[in-house]
This record gives structure tokens, C-alpha cells and sequence, in this order.
DNA sequence: CGGCATTAGTTCCAACCGGAACTATGTTGA
DNA sequence: TCAACATAGTTCCGGTTGGAACTAATGCCG
């Protein structure tokens, strides 16, 4: 509770010693202001501190592993894609997300269905199971997003939000290798 | 090289089935438009996209894990700092660290000092060639992020990079955990 | 047609990861 | 002064991961 003066100073040193704001490590101040990769580190810093304790509870609450939950959650927003599809929008190869669907239909909270015109697709849906899952989820995610931009009005979090989109929309520009010189 | 119509609106029909850019699978095109969690969605993929091929350059010309880049990557902007910082401003668990910074002194690229006012701590600095191999990568990091911004003008980038600061800056107000309702 | 290239999904397996327990050092407060 | 607690870093070890190779189905093009 009451803490005393030595140890506040302690604390300091290490979390507060460059020009950042309490609460924060001072190499996450480093990060911030002396890094040349300015968008790399924030936007890994930002989903990790979303990501963390997000699997964390998804897996004491529901037994789901963090891929197993990718899955759950693409199939909520969109049923009838493919692992294929779950691979190309999130950050898992697709032999985990084999793994993960495998593991869902076993417990009943996927369906799979072969498509008639490429028999090599396997369409995914969701069992009631597995949509009630994902519908009990989703406004606690939605709640702990909205804590983490709280900093932002709401203007400032669709600027954001533009932004990082057409960030996105411009994949296609996007070097897939780094090291490599331009071509003259 | 000339590929025919029948090719392209297969294609079509998984990348861009939805109102998204060419080049992107439609389940981003979802994830983008009808995701209640716009802003981790975003910063996932911007940041997978950014380490990904990093980190398999990385492994490819330095023989560097991915752990190991990251202490070096910290140790190029402040030295002097110990495995707990690294571990507050980054997504990996100390024994990760511990691991990592271990592989590196093996390697002769780092070099640890004990702190005398505080013997548990063990300072870090960079070798002559740790500072060398981040001298070479920085460089081509930062034309790897330019080329994912280039979609921004220089004045969005600004405002981007302070939207994003500021999220940071507020940490001590984010939830730790999901799913506790907030207390009355 | 029929072989060569491509694509969706699975399997294999060595390496890596990270939670939990541990050691060593430092701090607090009675 | 010292027992209890806190903190930096390491070790242990079982489960997960993901690159690479594989299978099956399709598309391409002569």
C-alpha cells in the first residue's frame, strides 16, 4: 500500500529513467524514441499486449489453444472459408491450423464439407457449439480493445484506423524479402 | 506470364471476392470490414508481415534466432541494459531471454557485467562484432518498414506514429486481464 | 488425352518455447 | 538483526511449433 520513498526511486530508475510515462519500462521509452523502426515496435507492442492475456483466458476459459481460437474466431466473422483462406489472413502456417481444425471438429465445434467443383477444398462451418463460443467471446475482446484505445477520441481512433488500412490495402507493394537492393 | 481468364476469375473469386484491394485474400477483406476488433486485427498482420521475412533474413545471413535479434536489436539502441528490460519493452518471457543472451556470449557478441550496487543484476553490451552485425541490419530494416508506410504520406506517417505513441503511453490504464467485469 | 506444374491439406520430427520451480541477491519491517 | 518477501536470472521439461516433404486433386498446354 504505502510505499516507501527508497523503493519509489528504485522503481524509477528502471521504469521511468528516459522521458516516458510512469508504469512503463525506460527501454520501452528507448523503443519509442530512439528507434528508427518506429512502426514495427508499436504495432508489436500493441498486439502482443493484446494477444497475451487474451489466449490466456481463452484457453482457461474454453480449453482452446491460441490457433484453435484464429480458427474459431475467422469462421464467426465468415463461415464456408477455407484453412487456406484462415492461413492468408493470419499470422499461422497452415500446418498449425490443421492441426487447430482437426482438433475443433474432434470437439465438435467445427463442421467440414468438400467442395463439388474443387474437391480439394474443405469448407469450414461452425457447430451452435462453436458459434455460441464464438459469440460469447467476442464482447469481451471487443471490450478489452476499446480499454487499450481509450487514450484516442473517436476521431482520432478512425484516423487510426484509416491509416493502418490503407497500410494493408497496399500488401501488394509490400518487398517480400528483406536485404534485397532494389533492381536499377 | 500471360495468364488466362479462366485463371484470373478463379483467382478472383478467393482474393477479392469482397470489396478488397488486388493481391489480398477476400478473408482479409473480412477481417478488415467486418471485424469488431479493428485494432488488433491491424496491427497482427501489419507486425507479422514486418517480422516474418525479417526474421528468416536474419536467420538466413547471421545464423541468428529470433530471440537472439531481439537482444541485439535492444542492445544497438541502448546498451548497458539488463535481460529484464529487454524482456518489459518485448514479447518474449525472460527464460527466452536468458536463453538467447547466453547463445550470444558464446558467440562472442555480448559481453556482461555484473552491477555492483545491485549484484543480481548483470548489465549487457554489445562486442565489437554484435555492434557491427547491428550496424549492417538497421539499415535494411528501416527501408523494410518504409516500404510497408510508402502508402502513407509523410504527414500520415507523423500522425500515425503519434496515434500509436500515445495508445503506448497509456499502458497503465490497459486491463491485464479479459473477461473481469469492470468493478462497480 | 497425358505429362508437368500448382494447389489444398496433412504428416513428420527436431528444435524451440514458455510456465513453473529454483538459486542467489537484495529489501523490508518488527 | 533476521525472517519474510521481492527481484534478477537460470534450469527443467513436456507440449507446441513450423519447415520440409508428402498425398491427392486440379489446371495447363502441347
Amino acid at each position: 500500500m504505502r510505499e516507501n520513498l527508497k523503493r519509489i526511486r528504485e522503481r524509477a530508475r528502471h521504469e521511468n529513467a528516459d522521458d516516458c510515462s510512469p508504469g512503463l519500462n525506460s527501454m520501452v521509452g528507448t523503443k519509442l524514441w530512439q528507434n528508427p523502426c518506429w512502426l514495427s515496435f508499436r504495432t508489436n507492442f500493441i498486439a502482443h499486449h493484446f494477444n497475451q492475456p487474451l489466449y490466456d483466458w481463452i484457453q482457461r476459459r474454453y480449453r482452446l489453444t491460441a490457433p484453435e481460437h484464429v480458427v474459431l474466431y475467422a469462421l464467426g466473422l465468415k463461415e464456408g472459408i477455407t484453412a487456406d483462406d484462415i492461413a492468408a489472413s493470419s499470422a499461422r502456417p497452415k500446418n498449425t491450423l490443421s492441426r487447430a481444425i482437426n482438433s475443433l471438429l474432434r470437439k465438435k465445434l467445427l463442421l467440414r464439407k468438400q467442395d463439388q467443383a474443387d474437391r480439394r477444398r474443405l469448407s469450414l462451418y461452425l457447430t451452435r457449439s462453436g458459434r455460441r463460443i464464438f459469440d460469447d467471446t467476442v464482447p469481451r475482446l471487443v471490450a478489452q480493445e476499446q480499454a487499450m484505445v481509450a487514450a484516442l477520441t473517436p476521431s482520432e481512433q478512425q484516423v487510426l484506423n484509416r491509416l493502418l488500412t490503407k497500410i494493408i490495402l497496399n500488401k501488394a507493394q509490400w518487398p517480400t524479402t528483406v536485404g534485397k537492393e532494389p533492381t536499377p
